[in-house]
DNA sequence: GTGCAACCTGCACGATCATGTAGTGTGCCG
DNA sequence: CGGCACACTACATGATCGTGCAGGTTGCAC
């Protein structure tokens, strides 16, 4: 089993003093380069990626907190010039905005610097060979954030509490208002007269418990009923 | 320490029996009881709530396929009863939206079937103190997900395509159509006449292109404008 | 001082909506 | 056969909306 090659990129002098000693012992693990800003690795990076040659390195380690361009920007562009290369957030804060800003960027772990010599090796073990490895605080973050996203809405249920049970001309009504139509439009394009449209719309805003197209409208594209 | 109290939700006989066993025997919890179906798991606890009783368990362990009610739509409603309940979801399968699903129902860990029995002590202990273990598996798959999100984009930009740029009254008439208020309420509200949100209403259909309430609303939403 | 943006107010009126009431026809199921 | 669900149609009416037109005040920049 080939040791891990690491690249540091940490602005702080002693904590990056910490970690080079600290990877230079820890088993399983090399440390192929350090740099004290994003703009030196990516420029080093761009070099090799353009010289067609492979990077001493498999996976970075990469301070969010970074003077001039940050970590996160920098895991964008580094994700961009060599997507096979892993990257870890290193940062002392667990802020949501954050976390999720890096995710995006691409960061394929996370790491809190407060987290002890075994967690970090753990972690790092664990990204090396695929996983996704996440602190108990960072993936409790993660869960809120996906609870307090409209992600986890799901295309209407049948058993829908409130028995929502909208037939399937009420769908077809209901897609029209969604869709600005007057309730004449919609009788033209349904090929039925307006008495009818407002005989389902009336069905609608009963089994929906709403009282205007405003309501029904938010209700159907929030949670997706059409 | 106190042992955990658990409740195991599960309709297949062989497993439950397998993990009845599992947890009389594990160090650290204790099994309090057990249910082949949410059905019976949900009337229960309505009796307890209802009669003012604590449960007497503290986290269920509740499978994601389940005959009649599925266990995510049983998690959704025990956390609504009681939020303060832990619930770790089982299954057989990563499938990302059966993930996220019981993400959003409320769950606070997903456990694997097919995990040891260490790991499951390991996240049944660790959801126990306030964490949210996840698999690497499942973590991969979250992290994906949010890769793959609209969530980690940035708030809209005030001058959105098509010059968009509505007064911060505008938006306030905006939020209130979007909630459902007639012109009337929105005055009321904001504490002027109705001829003025009439004004606003102008405005704001002028600049967004519009001509009706559904049609304002639907793009407040999925813009997000509000 | 002047012009502009933002906010406020008012009137008038046709168009549209929301709701209650009534009726018909068809297919399915016990 | 009768009841039910669904779809269709119609009428009436008060409430609300959308639009055009008119006017006023305040704060800010030039």
């Amino acid at each position: 089993m080939e040791n891990v090659k690491l690249v540091l990129i940490e602005d702080n002098p002693r904590y990056r003093s910490t970690l080079s000693d600290f990877f230079r012992l820890a088993p399983g693990f090399d440390l192929a380069a350090v740099y004290g800003s994003a703009e030196a690795l990516l420029a080093d990076v761009q070099q090799l990626v353009q010289a067609g040659k492979p990077l001493p390195w498999k996976m970075a380690m990469m301070d969010i907190e970074l003077p001039g361009m940050d970590g996160i920007e920098a895991t964008r562009r580094l994700k961009k010039m060599v997507p096979d290369n892993h990257v870890v957030m290193m940062t002392m804060f667990e802020e949501p905005a954050t976390i999720l800003e890096a995710i995006s960027a691409g960061a394929d772990g996370y790491l809190l610097k407060r987290s002890n010599s075994r967690e970090v090796l753990d972690q790092l073990r664990s990204i090396a060979t695929g996983g996704a490895p996440l602190t108990s605080g960072v993936a409790r973050t993660i869960l809120d954030l996906l609870r307090n996203s409209d992600l986890g809405k799901t295309a209407p249920r049948k058993d829908t509490p409130g028995g929502l049970d909208l037939t399937e001309r009420e769908h077809e009504v209901l897609r029209c208002l969604v869709n600005g139509c007057s309730y004449k439009e919609a009788a033209d394009q349904l090929g039925i007269t307006i008495h009818t449209i407002r005989f389902h719309v009336k069905g609608i805003y009963g089994k929906l418990q709403v009282h205007s197209v405003a309501e029904v409208v938010r209700r159907a594209v929030r949670e997706r009923l059409v």
